[in-house]
DNA sequence: TGGTATATTAGGTCTGACCGTTAGACCAGA
DNA sequence: TCTGGTCTAACGGTCAGACCTAATATACCA
């Protein structure tokens, strides 16, 4: 309860408190304010805003602020900009996309250890296998099957198999039709990718049991048994991850002699 | 493979393909080299990026474009801008934090469902409790002490109780020591956070509930029992999103009739 | 010694101009 | 009827220069 009276203190002056106080930049409030109207869906995707010469006349702004404020949006992938003649400001949903650009700066940001990469992909992927035995689709399938087929027929080529390898478990990632775990997949495999690439790991033994784990997994899915998927991925990732565990211990060890 | 001689159409067109070119704007150019330095390491954390202007008479660019550069690497959380006399951009390696904060795009944006953040949650909330029980400090078991404490004072409070259910589930994902899985969790927590508040599911009992699960979980990471720890948790937020489907069940089918 | 001007250095904003790209309309030759 | 050239208007992209505002270092004074 305030006193009744002036708030005084013994020097007579004024006791107001106030907080720290932020004071926004004008780019950010535009941004927050166009941020707010895209995300309550005022705009359907694919909507132009209006052009920077217009905005400036109704924000009161100048083009390099309403410019700065776009370029945010841009970034945090909320609108598209395109040049030229009918260009503008796009609206666009964010989607798995800036989410796996996200995680990737975090990763080499942080230099996130293969190790983790590895503990958050046995995290997450049984679980997409899940439920992608649960809500696959026929084109979910297709793409998984695609997916296998390029396994297969990479040869001996390094780069093949690993980006065939990518795509199929992107391709379960994304018949889970959960976005969230779609996004952190597609980020995490290609991460992992790349700390894997210059590893000799992998060799034909490696490919061969890869193989028929997708098989085995895949099949699961066809057959919308959760239950198998779940456990096969979980064993798949597992051996995986244990696999590349061991590897590095033979590896590093002849370095300490 | 390609035909011996000059490649051609029916109608005597050359047939070369090419694919849609990108033209990079002189900002992005600036801003990807300043981002790979800043990745690659050749900046340690905290120090200042050359002031503006020097920066504009370094690459010949108007100040215009550098400052976009500038605020393209700031959205991406790779520097914080300060202004003033001795201000400028300082370098800062992406944390949880940004990572949050496109989550909770992706999520208002594609507006994805509360069955989905509950099944993505009950993905990864028990790894992190396996990962939290291994790794944790006494510095992380304070900040769970913490927080079951202020759950129990919250009294009739709703928001009290939900913040301080946040708290704890965020104090277990940072304990993991998995930088990727606690930037997940924090976001996951928070959009959650805003699905429930508004439903009326929270009763007596299921604070009751809650408390007791926070605690038994709590335990088993101060004994550092992994697999205590991932069968508790697992059971909790498994029971936790039971209830939420139930309640739903409960009040829609009342609007049906 | 400690507070208070003042200068200095930084980012923030604005103005106005011009450049480059693109869609669309129109025209001319094969 | 195609194909290519040309023009124009509408966009975003870039530039140069000025001024405002915030934060700090530093000299100065009580």
């Amino acid at each position: 309860m305030p006193p009744a009276v002036p708030n005084t203190t013994r020097n007579g002056r004024s006791s107001i408190q106030l907080a720290p106080m932020e004071v926004p930049k004008a780019s950010d409030v535009l941004a927050n304010e166009l941020r707010e109207r895209i995300l309550s869906g005022d705009y359907v995707e694919g909507t132009p805003l209006p052009p920077e010469r217009e905005l400036v006349v109704q924000t009161k702004m100048s083009r390099t602020t309403v410019r700065e404020a776009l370029r945010i949006l841009e970034v945090q992938g909320l609108v598209r900009i395109k040049a030229g003649r009918a260009g503008g400001a796009f609206v666009q949903r964010p989607g798995e996309q800036s989410m796996a650009d996200t995680v990737a700066l975090l990763i080499r940001g942080r230099q996130i250890r293969l190790a983790a990469l590895l503990e958050t992909r046995e995290a997450i992927e049984p679980f997409c296998a899940q439920l992608a035995a649960r809500h696959r689709t026929d084109e979910d399938l297709a793409r998984l099957d695609a997916a296998n087929d390029d396994i297969a027929g990479a040869g001996d080529n390094l780069d093949d198999f690993l980006q065939a390898n990518i795509d199929w478990h992107v391709a379960v990632a994304s018949a889970s039709h959960n976005e969230l775990l779609s996004g952190l997949m597609i980020s995490l495999s290609r991460a992992i990718y790349a700390a894997t690439e210059n590893e000799g790991f992998i060799d034909d033994k490696v490919r061969e049991i890869t193989v028929k784990a997708h098989r085995s997994v895949t099949r699961a899915i066809r057959e919308k048994d959760s239950e198998a998927a779940v456990r096969r991925m979980s064993r798949h990732v597992h051996s995986y991850a244990e696999s590349i565990k061991d590897f590095e211990k033979r590896t590093d060890i002849p370095l300490d002699e």
